[in-house]
DNA sequence: TTTTTACGCAACCAAACGGTTGCTAGTTGG
DNA sequence: CCAACTAGCAACCGTTTGGTTGCGTAAAAA
């Protein structure tokens, strides 16, 4: 038969700010794994190592690190654990740098006043 | 008087993929400093130090970890060396998130149109 | 001119990271 | 039942990271 087992739900431990979504965004064989995730498509972990020249416990860490940090959620179903892509971190992500963007823009604009005081 | 010496002209070393400028993100006090700087005032390391709890060299390596990062530039005027804010690596990164989320909603369409396939 | 002020550099340190190897164990297909 | 597949766990290793302290020095203020 087919036992599933979560090991993730959903929403944890969120809420301690960005940073640790952009530290788990911060290293190009992640990137690599999420970009290949996106798509929607749940994947094992060994379907996700087969193209890469690293160890299979090597992408494994990696899975798990982006886990952590909500980008993806595993799910264990028979002999293989399969992980799927999370979009709300992302969102969240890039929400922080729109605000970020948007202050730069403000002060730019504030600049511009100044100058064109007439 | 002022000796003024350039130390980061502008675009460096840019083009080894949005993970280094992610990496750089990852950090709480390193999203402060960015924060702060983001209004578009150039700031000294000691002004920056000043409302942290940490030392100055530990912000002074922030700041470099920020620069080499292309998010910050300095320009040492007189006695101290004054950060200021490079909106291009934050445009680079939400266009990145731009595309994964992209690629994600495509995902959806395209499932929601099998779904509904009326 | 003396004294602050603001930095830079270097050494050092514990902890985290990225990665590997070896081994064990549950699943599944023949 | 047995062999092949998929994964988890633990140990180990070199390097990076985040942070400190101490010291030397150029620039500005008194």
């Amino acid at each position: 038969m087919s036992k599933a087992s979560v090991s993730k739900p959903g929403a944890r431990l969120r809420e301690r700010g960005p940073a640790p979504v952009f530290a788990a965004l911060g290293d190009r064989t992640r990137l690599r794994l999420l970009a290949r995730l996106s798509d929607g498509q749940a994947r094992s972990i060994s379907a996700l190592s087969s193209d890469t020249s690293l160890t299979r416990q090597a992408v494994t860490k990696h899975l798990h690190v982006l886990e952590e940090a909500g980008l993806v959620s595993s799910l264990r179903i028979g002999r293989e654990s399969r992980f799927t892509y999370q979009p709300e971190p992302i969102a969240e992500a890039r929400s922080y740098l729109d605000e970020v963007s948007a202050q730069w823009d403000d002060a730019l604009a504030r600049l511009r006043a100044l100058v064109e005081d007439d």
